[in-house]
DNA sequence: CTTCTGACA
DNA sequence: TGTCAGCA
């Protein structure tokens, strides 16, 4: 299973490919790339080269957005995430992000923001489930 | 022609 | 986030 997962890695696709794949405008692409999210590679020419692995990363960070959560959010999210990964690694199994991770995730976010209007009203419907 | 960085009517 | 400029 080591060759599948060396091709998911390779960075091969340009980022007009990428934007047709994740319907993602290249704006919204780098953007993500400043914050710290999806580092693709470079090619000779300076150009992003992305793999397979991060066509799936910018589609889950799009679903994240799509929940209400925001960069700060999905960064802290990923942090987790890699933490849970070592914790794991030394356990061979690694875990998916649980629910109360987005919870946790969730109501810092809806304490940060103060709970105003803008973009943020499906965090403040979120909060009440929370 | 495609992508890159920087800037803002 | 969109979009336009000026390069490479």
């Amino acid at each position: 299973m080591k060759e599948k997962e060396l091709r998911r890695s390779l960075s091969v696709l340009p980022i007009g490919t990428v934007m047709k794949l994740t319907d993602l405008s290249a704006r919204q692409i780098r953007y993500y790339e400043q914050q710290g999210l999806v580092i693709p590679e470079r090619n000779e020419g300076n150009r992003r080269m992305y793999s397979l692995n991060d066509i799936d990363q910018l589609l889950e960070i799009k679903d994240y957005l799509g929940e209400g959560i925001n960069m700060a959010g999905i960064r802290q999210l990923y942090e987790q995430q890699q933490q849970k990964e070592e914790s794991a690694k030394n356990k061979r199994q690694q875990q998916p992000l649980t629910d109360a991770d987005v919870r946790r995730i969730l109501r810092e976010e809806f304490k940060a923001v103060g709970g105003l209007s803008d973009g943020t009203t499906r965090l403040s419907v979120r909060n009440q489930e929370l």
